[in-house]
DNA sequence: GAGAGACTACTCGGATACAGTCTGTCCGAGTAAATCCGG
DNA sequence: CCGGATTTACTCGGACAGACTGTATCCGAGTAGTCTCTC
């Protein structure tokens, strides 16, 4: 059970898109090149964001992709379950139902014991990611990063637009 | 990204394990039968928990599973991580190693602030699986399963040992 | 009746197969800005 | 110089392919208990 590469480049992408001038936007092209990916590959994550209402696109020359709301109103549980979908963690198929020696029409109104456990583990997982917007992490990744290496990045993407 | 249905299987498995006699073994076979599973691929989820050592097994007729140690002892997270591996749900490649304008010799000490994120959502899912034992499970089952039906499932096993 | 050997029922592990998903590439359709061209 | 036509640069979506994983199935090797056979 591991998250799909698109999860992450998702993330990364959004970071930059936040860091973009007003109404500016950043072509998947540029995208791919300034995290090393495969530019095709990424663009379907880039459509899943787009999908999701997260990112906003525009064609022609100067297009591309741009926060379509405030990084505040965007979790990380939201580009997650863009990009990887939002099944539950647990598949439960009941297996309950299977057993030789049930009565005949007992009632299963409850969840099975088991998934339940299980559902609030995946809840735990989801509500942590639900907890962490797209500001927190550019908040910390200002403190983080080394000024310098944020200003090359920045004229990086700007000679670009 | 989600669990196989193994982990689903190992979970009731053990579930019907943990109710066996003192020293009894009970086989694949039935296990099997009993939840209305392939026996031969049932049994590969039953080799993870072996080889986890949360389950034990006998060769010869007769033989079979039986936990190897207290339904106290075990969580679910034992379990899920028998089966499925215990790989994050996260796989950080670094792609900010990536980047065009980053200066030579950056010193990039601490990890990746997005990959931090996604590991302590994987740990507040896996913390909320280590915290809810067999024997936990076992309790419910007590109160929520109708009485003859499991009175009915422990004949049927006890028939088959 | 006792002991040795054959038999049986099971686990374990490897080999194999098929389907679905993940990863990645390619290309055509559609679109918006920039450019060109005729008046 | 102005407005319409063309070109360009991009997104979007579908088609396709290879690798890997998940879901099985099958079978042979090894083992523990049982049965049989011989003395």
């Amino acid at each position: 059970m591991v998250l799909k590469n698109q999860v992450e480049w998702a993330l990364h992408c959004c970071s930059i898109l936040a860091g973009l001038p007003e109404g500016k936007y950043l072509a998947t092209k540029f995208l791919a090149e300034f995290h090393g990916l495969p530019k095709e590959y990424l663009s379907k994550a880039l459509q899943g964001l787009s999908q999701a209402g997260l990112v906003e696109s525009t064609l022609g020359p100067s297009g591309g992709y741009r926060l379509a709301i405030s990084p505040r109103e965007i979790s990380f549980l939201d580009i997650v379950e863009a990009v990887d979908g939002s099944r539950n963690t647990f598949a439960c198929t009941d297996i309950r139902n299977n057993i030789p020696c049930r009565p005949a029409r007992m009632k299963q109104s409850k969840i099975c014991a088991v998934a339940q456990v299980m559902y609030d583990a995946d809840e735990a997982w989801r509500s942590h990611l639900r907890n962490v917007r797209l500001s927190d992490l550019l908040d910390t990744l200002e403190v983080e990063l080394p000024k310098d290496f944020a200003k090359a990045c920045e004229t990086w993407i700007l000679n670009r637009i």
